[in-house]
DNA sequence: AGCACGCCGACT
DNA sequence: GTCGGCGTGCTC
């Protein structure tokens, strides 16, 4: 019985599947799949999509208990080693089980029990009829059908994408052409070059740039990291795309480009296909459909796109001829994951470059200290760009008002108000940048200094003065404004604090003739807000800009002259060691917004500490100075990149079972004899979370080596724990705040 | 993580 | 009598 079985399935494959357990399964296959394909396999009592890892002939498995899989996916291209070893290494390494980690890193559609198929795009041109006809023969009024067959008259064939850039109606047109008979089509890759933007300008780079690509490419074919260390405007993206025309000229080979997870995409991509027509791209990022997302992985796969530009998850897509990664704004928070795998993007590229052994370029006006570390005692090679490549434009001044000394006006400085409306005499725009935190008006009553708390959070609600509501920023709690003090019963509530919306407020009535423009969450939620809102800015159409972080980056705004910093306090008081570098890039980066044509700009930042080192290194863009005095510090406190930390996050509906388990986790830890420093469980910053009570655990050691060998250890002792399965909890290495 | 099994309280 | 609460334990 038992024989038969066998005979009829010899083979045994060891099968990752996304459950939260170590280790693979077993199961019986009358064909001898290879290591990469996907699988269905009955798991319990469900179906689960699983993959291939490897094949064997015994398994330890009692042979009743072995299952047999329900069906392959042979049809589909197999994952390949470099694959399967690099999240083998991240799940290790941020101690994530492995097949969640390999069924994490595809796209959705390959975890789905159906058979993937991609989406299949189309190119369109002309037929014979259709050249023959002539614009005259369409109705004036169908303008999109106009339009479309001009562009194909012009150009030729014309990508989905291209025809889309036309009119969103586009497939209606499209059709009605059809119907006259006019159109051919064939299938296309997605990704091809789009012809559209095919305008291949080739601009001078200035000394600085072409040794940094010349220094890449005399270590090509190397492991070889780079630091391309280049204020804005400095023409960084310009360097990647010269290495790239390089590195790609004359073969099949591929290249990954990571950006951060910000509406940035579109523009690089855009520049990359116009400055490098030649060569397929592919985009891998949130914002694609999953057909989209699919279809260009495969392409990386498959090795059809020479050029992947993705966000974080696309350091693991498959690129069998990859030969040179760039992570550009390198020191952006979002490349760290801050759920499941808690992976950093731009150390696991890292890693893949060292394995593949290729040159990696980390590029950044302000890198994260770890890296410019790197650079300085030469494990990275440092690549200088200090001229700005528009060359008449000028470093901005920066000038610091001390808003203890100067009159205020509804948290504005008179100095601030006085540029204003410089600039509005002038016909120039101005921007005041907000760091949402320290501007979130909340309600208080002045009797007792209650302040509306979160009922779930540890944290104060925020009030929607529009919507009359009170609503937390954590969980999403909305309620309706509270008229008296349910503390004292002062009925006399205020809004204090000085929101966006306040802010708007208090400049129409100081600047009535401004036409002022807030750009935050709230007025940007509608799609496609923000673009038109970039769009007006550029038309000129606002004199004022409001806004926070969405608009420190990407856009050039020319005419725009004065930059206004409302609260840089919460950041050089916060208890998080990382905040005043973040301030500072982000400082950088808005400073870099004003003047950036022919107009001098002028950066005027409102703070109660005005002799802060960071202001005078903000005053010389000068990132260096900066970052030694940070890096001092950090090594007298022993903290990253002298030291590596480790996080393990625990959260209950109360905080006993979290505080047992971790305090269980210390112990453990501590009694491991590793050289590694344990310290005390505590409670974070946010205590409470959305009704959750949340507690953590920190260690440290002066190698990743140590850290590693502990928490090897530790983790499964943690998930054998009793407590384990109470607490939601996971471990974080390399923790980016805490 | 799911999902089943299992053993105790308030309902048609 | 049974519907359903979530504790415990397993998944090749």
């Amino acid at each position: 019985m038992t024989e038969q079985t066998t005979i009829q399935h010899p083979y045994i494959l060891k099968v990752a599947l996304d459950v939260p357990l170590d280790g693979v399964f077993d199961y019986r296959s009358d064909t001898p799949l290879q290591a990469g394909q996907r699988v269905l396999v009955p798991f319990g009592p469900r179906k689960q999509v699983g993959i291939v890892v490897g094949t064997a002939s015994e398994s330890d498995i009692a042979p009743a208990r072995l299952k047999s899989i329900i069906r392959h996916f042979d049809q589909e291209p197999a994952l390949d080693a470099e694959f399967f070893s690099l999240l083998k290494f991240c799940a290790d390494y941020y101690q994530y089980p492995y097949g969640q980690a390999l069924l994490a890193a595809l796209p959705a559609r390959l975890r789905q029990t159906e058979p993937a198929q991609a989406r299949q795009q189309f190119c369109y041109w002309l037929n014979a009829v259709g050249l023959a006809a002539g614009l005259d023969m369409l109705p004036a009024r169908q303008v999109v059908q106009r339009r479309i067959f001009s562009a194909l008259l012009e150009h030729g064939r014309l990508r989905e994408a291209d025809l889309a850039e036309l009119s969103p109606g586009w497939r209606k047109g499209l059709a009605a052409l059809s119907e006259l008979g006019w159109i051919e089509q064939e299938q296309v890759y997605a990704g091809l070059r789009s012809i559209l933007h095919a305008s291949s300008v080739q601009p001078e780079l200035n000394a600085e740039q072409s040794y940094a690509v010349q220094s890449v490419l005399q270590q090509r074919n190397e492991f070889r990291p780079w630091l391309l260390h280049g204020i804005t405007g400095s023409g960084k993206t310009e360097v990647y795309m010269c290495l790239l025309q390089a590195i790609l000229a004359g073969n099949e080979d591929q290249a990954l480009v990571l950006v951060p997870e910000i509406n940035l995409t579109p523009q690089l991509e855009a520049r990359f296909r116009s400055r490098l027509p030649e060569y397929s791209l592919v985009t891998l990022h949130s914002n694609l459909s999953e057909s989209e997302r699919l279809q260009n992985w495969r392409l990386a796969q498959t090795g059809a796109a020479r050029i992947v530009i993705g966000t974080r998850l696309s350091v693991f897509a498959p690129m069998p001829r990859l030969k040179c990664i760039i992570v550009d704004e390198e020191h952006d928070t979002s490349y760290k994951q801050q759920d499941s795998m808690r992976y950093h993007a731009r150390d696991v590229a890292l890693v893949r470059a060292q394995r593949r052994n290729i040159p990696i370029v980390l590029g950044s006006a302000t890198p994260a200290l770890e890296t410019w570390h790197n650079a300085q005692v030469g494990r990275y090679g440092l690549l200088s760009l200090q001229q700005r490549a528009v060359s008449q434009s000028q470093l901005p001044q920066v000038k610091c008002v001390d808003v203890s000394k100067v009159q205020m006006q509804d948290g504005l400085s008179l100095p601030l108000v006085k540029a204003l409306k410089t600039r509005l005499e002038r016909g120039e725009q101005s921007l005041l940048f907000i760091n949402r935190r320290g501007y979130a008006p909340v309600l208080l009553c002045n009797a007792c200094h209650w302040i509306a708390p979160c009922m779930r959070c540890s944290s104060r609600l925020v009030v929607h003065l529009r919507q009359g509501c009170l609503r937390c920023h954590h969980c999403g709690h909305e309620q309706k404004i509270v008229r008296q003090c349910p503390s004292c019963g002062n009925p006399d509530l205020h809004p204090t604090g000085h929101g966006t919306q306040r802010l708007e407020e208090v400049l129409v009535k100081l600047l009535p003739e401004a036409r002022i423009l807030r750009v935050d969450r709230d007025s940007t939620r509608r799609k496609n807000a923000l673009d038109h809102m970039l769009a007006a800015v550029h038309a000129g159409e606002v004199d004022i800009l409001i806004g926070t972080q969405m608009l420190a980056k990407g856009h050039d705004f020319p005419n725009l002259t004065l930059v206004g910093v409302l609260d840089t306090d919460s950041a050089l008081f916060s208890p998080d060691f990382r905040a005043t570098e973040r301030l500072f890039a982000q400082l950088m980066q808005v400073a870099g917004r004003a003047g950036r044509a022919d107009k001098a700009g002028e950066v005027l930042i409102q703070t109660t500490l005005p002799e802060h080192h960071l202001f005078n290194a903000l005053r010389g863009q000068d990132y260096a100075a900066y970052a030694s005095g940070i890096l001092q510090e950090r090594e007298i406190a022993q903290f990253p990149p002298y030291e590596f930390l480790a996080l393990v996050r625990a959260e209950a509906n109360d905080y006993a079972p979290v505080q047992g388990f971790l305090q269980f986790a210390a112990e453990a830890a501590r009694e491991m004899g590793s050289a590694a420093l344990v310290y005390d469980p505590v409670r974070p910053q946010m205590e409470r979370l959305k009704g959750m009570e949340r507690g953590q655990l920190l260690m440290q050691a002066s190698s990743r080596q140590v850290l590693q060998q502990l928490l090897r250890q530790l983790t499964p002792q943690m998930r054998a724990h009793p407590l384990s399965n109470r607490v939601r909890w996971n471990v974080d290495v390399d923790p980016q705040e805490f």
